[in-house]
RNA sequence: CGGGGCGUGGCGCAGUCUGGUAGCGCACCUGCUUUGGGAGCAGGGAGUCGGAGGUUCGAAUCCUCUCGCCCCGACCA
């Protein structure tokens, strides 16, 4: 591609409102362009990243076994009346009318929209598993998109649902779409982890979120120093004992009251105290649909909401307004302890390593000290805080390390929520009617791009992973204008394009500056300098954009020598 | 939804407090010079100041309403 000729617009400044490196990136490289909040037109150069991103998944679904088809973007409600969630699903659903009256939206997701097509047609247990993926435009309306791309309202995402007969059958596909995932991220040249995760709201049995590494990731994942466990933050269970629990020799003197006016943060009543935040107990009171219940943890220590609600068994959980908290605890908020309390108490297992602890005393300005458990008060424990670094894993008690991350990938099992509500069945050996067993997997394209530069960037620009690059070398002219340089630039280019090459030429004239800036920005692996100077020796430049290494390469060896690397490059 | 902020040539911004000829940088066009890391000089084109209404002799600037956007938080694949 000529450059002269491609609809390529960059930047040299920073648009205001972009706030991580591959926003800024693919605004200034000329990828993207905002059309509306979390709206964005693909330039061809963004364009052609996306498309070497759904050529590796199609590649590699097409291999796994699934086929392709399309659904609709736009869905009718009765679908998603019928499955339950036009109630449930809320605002991010997109919801219109069209103009006889009729309710749509535009599809979040397809669940329901695979679960109708296929439920007329699959009739028996030999015509079962079946996978089916889309690549599709989705819309979510998101409170707040952001980060271009990363979090867009609407996104393209390859989705696929699979369907099974029975349980093993669909477990199998799991696992099968689990090393599909993760072929996939590995071609595509990232850094990646494949993590336990939550369910969230489109349910099923269990999860796996496959995240790209990268510091500003949205997300945190706890990651086994020793074993490879990985889970979500949200869900990383921890093993053995905590870290830094506070183990005292001597024996817990009586408990008592003391005065502690206006200190309701573990920051001031430690303070206050003189005593570390590990002493403290914070008493947590929350609301849920049976009842208000306390939850404890350790003063320095987080509650993890997920893990309380798992154990609680119950569908919402949100922090007891004021009101509440002073019916239960007959104090205002911040003086709640466990000490002679008439709900429920759950405690995180940290909490029982306090030998004498400092608690909300359930009266306005007063806390108790040498509080003990299991003297002083009872409580239902589990592991209820957030995983930190260092603390040990499950498995094999080694160290967790907390990275950040980006979810670019996401597989679940659904079993039967949907077939069994929208009736799904087939007929098996015995010719029972029993509903589909589903799995459901996805991966989000637009976002896997930009944690591809997320994860690969410098100061000056992106630095693509080969196999996502949208060309595969990026020849600069010098001076277009000096007849020698000129030569040997065309020749090269009909010779690398000959050979297949993607090539992107800029045959503009410009200054070299401006030519350098513009390559190492949209960071193209490959650079190929012409210019008199080399061609004096019967040579050009050959630059590696990662490592800024140069090589001069004798003109008549320039080709091959592309080849060899992008042969390489490939997968 | 709560809190904060912003809408001024394509992009980034100043001007608004204190009303009086719409400005700067980048980008764009023309010419000359320059040509290995975002060139120099000269000339030029381009803006209903988000929109509507009001106050005023006069509004980008003051008032009212409205639309859009951004940031922090709650929410989320």
């Amino acid at each position: 591609m000529r450059l002269k000729k491609m609809f390529l617009p960059t930047l040299k400044e920073s648009p205001a409102d972009a706030e991580v490196a591959s926003h800024r990136l693919m605004v200034r490289a000329g990828m993207i362009r905002r059309v509306a909040a979390g709206v964005y037109s693909l330039l061809p150069l963004g364009l052609r990243v996306v498309r070497n991103v759904e050529r590796i998944v199609r590649e590699e679904m097409t291999r796994a076994g699934a086929q392709e088809v399309t659904m609709p973007f736009v869905l009718p409600a009765e679908l998603w009346k019928e499955s339950g969630r036009w109630e449930v699903y809320g605002k991010e659903m997109l919801r219109f009318r069209d103009r006889h009256d009729r309710e749509f939206c535009l599809a979040p997701t397809h669940e329901e929209a695979i679960t109708d097509m296929v439920r007329g047609e699959v009739r028996s247990y030999r015509e079962l598993p079946v996978n089916l993926y889309q690549i599709q435009t989705k819309f979510r309306d998101e409170i707040r998109p952001r980060f271009g791309l990363m979090r867009a309202r609407e996104f393209i995402m390859k989705d696929a649902y699979s369907f099974h007969a029975t349980e093993e059958s669909a477990e199998e596909e799991y696992r099968n779409m689990y090393e599909t995932y993760s072929r996939i991220f590995e071609r595509c040249g990232l850094e990646f982890r494949a993590v336990e995760a939550e369910t969230g709201p489109i349910g099923g049995s269990f999860s796996h979120e496959f995240m790209v590494l990268a510091d500003t990731g949205e997300d945190a994942v706890a990651s086994c120093t020793g074993c490879g466990y990985a889970a979500n933050i949200e869900r990383a269970e921890i093993g053995g004992r905590p870290r830094g629990s506070t183990r005292v020799v001597t024996e817990p003197g009586k408990i008592e009251k003391v005065s502690t006016p206006g200190m309701k943060s573990v920051e001031e009543v430690s303070g206050f105290l003189k005593v570390r935040p590990s002493a403290l107990i914070k008493t947590l009171i929350y609301t849920t649909e049976s009842g208000v219940i306390a939850a404890l943890v350790r003063g320095d220590c987080e509650l993890n909401e997920s893990k309380l609600k798992r154990v609680l068994g119950t569908a919402t959980l949100v922090l007891a307004d004021e009101e509440t908290v002073k019916q239960a605890t007959g104090a205002p908020v911040g003086f709640a302890g466990p000490v002679g309390l008439k709900i429920p108490v759950y405690a995180d297992r940290g909490v029982k390593d306090i030998t004498s602890g400092v608690t909300g005393a359930n009266e306005a300005d007063a806390h108790l000290v040498n509080v003990v458990p299991g003297r002083d008060f009872d409580a239902t424990y589990a592991d209820l805080r957030v995983v930190r670094e260092g603390d040990p894993c499950p498995r094999c008690a080694a160290a967790f390390e907390i990275r950040r991350g980006i979810e670019v990938g996401h597989i679940f099992k659904l079993g039967t929520k949907y077939s069994e509500a929208m009736g799904a069945t087939f007929l098996d050996e015995k010719g029972v009617e029993r509903p589909l067993i589903m799995g459901c997997y996805g991966i989000g394209i637009g976002r896997t791009a930009a944690a591809a530069i997320e994860q690969n960037h410098d100061d000056y620009g992106i630095i693509w992973p080969a196999p996502l690059s949208p060309f595969h070398c990026h020849m600069v002219p010098v001076n277009v204008n000096d007849r020698e340089t000129l030569e040997v630039s065309e020749r090269l280019y009909s010779e690398l394009v000959e050979q297949g090459c993607e090539v992107l030429y800029d045959d503009r004239d410009e200054r070299a500056g401006v030519k350098f800036k513009d390559a190492d920005l949209i960071g193209i692996p490959v650079r190929i300098t012409i210019s008199s100077r080399t061609i004096a020796q019967g040579s050009v430049e050959v630059k590696e954009r990662s490592s800024g290494e140069v090589r001069l390469v004798r003109i008549e060896d320039v080709a091959r020598d592309i080849r060899g690397l992008f042969d390489k490059g490939k997968n």
